[in-house]
RNA sequence: GCACUCGUAGCUCAAUUGGAUAGAGCAUUGGUCUACGAAACCAAAGGUUACAGGUUCGACUCCUGUCGGGUGUACCA
């Protein structure tokens, strides 16, 4: 079965199209308020007043046709005409079992997908070290992938693409400096290390600001990269090795699913950027301004009013972030074959990428593929400006994620000063990189937000470590039960008496359609909502509903209510690359 | 100036993209541990959705205008 609203919705749209003669939606949206039922109808005044009919009396036809007696009670008409569904409880358990039988999608039906979907984030400048400026497109765009590859079922249809800065003069500089700091380096590249590599490309950036010499040496080490001088090359490959190792160790750290197989940075498509000029000039939309190649399209303008250029090459000769944004769009769907491009960028860049996508699809590249810009806002500190360090610095992914942990072991160690060092500071790691994750995917994309510490590791409402709890205490109840000689047997009969179980269940079940509108709306913090809402559902159960000092049959029920609870917080959590831990 | 974006409880944010009585979490106030883990639960209180019009069965959501914040606006990415 597809996911649950969407089921509902399909059965209910067929009849009112039947009706009206012509494809409409029935707009089954879930109830806010348990007293209007489970899910609603909303599509029907609409239709009715399409039709010169009485909404009440529509909803009547509806509901006479609509056979939904497998899944809800009859369904009642209310209000001016919405019609209100609620679950059958034998339907519910029918789906819990069969979600906790399977264990590897929980029930979660693989949603078969045309093309690929390529998404292209995280696209860190490897001339530096990362810092919380790429904190969001890393994460975001990893959950994205995620989401969309296990709906998929097929790691092949999402291609995720790193387009990381590797060329330009910030290469020709670090090359310039080892050539004038380390010849033994120049000479045998494969003996380079850079341990500091922050440190060592703002030694750079001082000689080349300080330096008239220097600097004149840096663009001439530019011009050889690009002229692929084998030299040059060797020692800029080296450069780019050191600095892929320091990106790895950060997307170790915070579970983000890349690796070299995905890179595919600016240099990737340095040779195809004067194609990418005749192609467009071919097709009549270049033109000169300034001594520069610019494309012009309607409806962008500049401060002064006058037309806005989609500038492609500088009047110097040299190509810019648009004409490898060009490139990669006829890479991705000539080459990938995608039919859905995700840019994960903050929100700064919709203008480039609007300018982008027009020229883009105006030159024929797109073909039949969607491509879709996610916006999302900027990371700030406490004083409302962009997120810096005291001496106005911008903060190394490194420091911050050090300073995560070490302040979620201070809380481990407080809360539970009885566990040992080492398991401490495992908890402490997942907790600590769960909650800085989690406080960036649970906002909303597209507004700012405040980095605060204190919010994050609250341990309170709405964060990781709020999940990650519930996840220990279940697990709890399953080493409690095992020294109990109870075995937890996944065939166990479900009965939903009480309130808080059936709540849960209702919830559990939702996961499906959850995670659809996610890969639907590219929108993360619509998953951690469910997740939130889940844990809470769970804490109200595991208040009012004792387990194991249940009788059976309830006894065996609800350890399976436990067991499809503790699977799907973990899977979803997973989703979101947040680990999850047996104690804490 | 123009474009984009945001304005919702004291604070931080939701509201399934036009649905019924706008929901959470912090903070505040009260109640739950001899209990399957209190990093929890239960409850109270908190609102003219910036403002003014409009569209319709129905508006936080769409349109127009006003006010306020953020961002962008020709050779950086």
């Amino acid at each position: 079965m597809q996911a649950l609203i969407e089921e509902l919705e399909s059965r209910v749209s067929e009849v009112m199209s039947e009706l009206a003669g012509e494809r409409v939606s029935a707009m089954v949206k879930l109830s806010q308020n348990i007293k209007f039922g489970d899910y609603q109808v909303n599509g029907v005044m609409s239709l009715a007043k399409k039709l010169g009919m009485n909404p009440r009396q529509l909803a009547d036809k509806i509901v006479v046709k609509c056979d939904l007696s497998d899944m809800c009670e009859p369904a009642e008409i209310a209000g001016p005409g919405f019609i209100n569904l609620r679950l059958r409880s034998d339907w519910l358990t029918k789906q819990l079992q069969k979600a906790i039988y399977d264990t590897e999608r929980l029930g979660v039906d693989i949603v078969p997908v045309s093309g690929r979907t390529v998404v292209d984030f995280s696209g860190p400048n490897l001339a530096k070290e990362m810092h919380v400026g790429h904190l969001r497109s890393t994460i975001i765009g990893d959950v994205l992938s995620r989401v969309l590859e296990f709906l998929c079922g097929d790691s092949d249809k999402v291609v995720r693409q790193n387009h990381v800065g590797d060329w330009g003069l910030q290469f020709g500089m670090l090359v310039a400096y080892i050539r004038e700091t380390e010849p033994d380096s120049f000479a045998d590249p494969s003996v380079l290390r850079v341990w500091d590599l922050e440190q060592f490309y703002k030694n750079a950036k001082k000689r080349f600001d300080e330096n008239e010499e220097f600097k004149q040496f840096c663009y001439k080490c530019t011009v050889m990269l690009h002229e692929k001088d084998a030299a040059t090359m060797a020692v800029w490959r080296a450069v780019l090795g050191e600095s892929r190792r320091h990106c790895k160790v950060i997307y170790d750290r915070l579970m983000v699913n890349l690796n070299e197989s995905n890179e595919k940075g600016e240099s990737t498509y340095c040779d195809d950027l004067p194609d990418v000029i005749a192609d467009l000039a071919k097709a009549g939309m270049i033109t000169e301004s300034d001594g520069a190649q610019c494309v012009f399209m309607p409806g962008y303008n500049t401060a002064e009013g006058e037309p806005l250029p989609l500038i492609v090459q500088k009047s110097d000769g040299a190509f810019l972030y648009a004409t490898t944004d060009l490139a990669a769009v006829r890479y991705r769907v000539s080459k990938l074959g995608a039919s859905r491009v995700i840019y994960v960028t903050d929100s700064r860049q919709k203008l480039h990428f609007q300018m982008v996508f027009d020229c883009a699809s105006k030159a024929g590249w797109t073909g039949q593929a969607r491509l879709e810009h996610v916006p999302f806002g900027s990371v700030l500190g406490e004083d409302n400006k962009p997120f810096k360090t005291r001496s106005g610095e911008s903060v190394k992914l490194s420091a911050l994620l050090d300073e995560a942990e070490s302040r979620a072991l201070a809380v481990v160690s407080q809360k539970n000063p009885e566990l040992d060092a080492k398991t401490k500071q495992e908890i402490a790691r997942v907790v600590g990189i769960g909650a800085v994750k989690y406080a960036d995917l649970s906002n909303n994309l597209i507004s700012d937000y405040v980095f605060s510490w204190d919010k994050m590791l609250a341990m309170e409402g709405n964060t990781a470590p709020y999940m990650q709890y519930a996840y220990a205490r279940v697990q709890s109840i399953f080493r409690k039960a095992l020294t109990e000689g109870k075995t937890i047997t996944a065939g166990a009969a479900i009965s939903l008496q009480e309130p808080a179980e059936l709540a849960l269940a209702k919830i559990l079940v939702r996961y499906a359609e959850t995670l659809s509108a996610v890969s639907r709306e590219l929108r993360p913090h619509i998953l951690t909502g469910y997740l939130f809402e889940l844990a809470g559902e769970f804490s109200t159960f595991y208040n009012a509903c004792p387990v194991l000092k249940a009788q059976e049959p309830v006894c065996s029920s609800r350890l399976a209510l436990c067991r499809l609870t503790a699977d799907t917080l973990k899977h979803g959590l997973s989703m979101l690359g947040i680990e999850t831990i047996e104690q804490m």
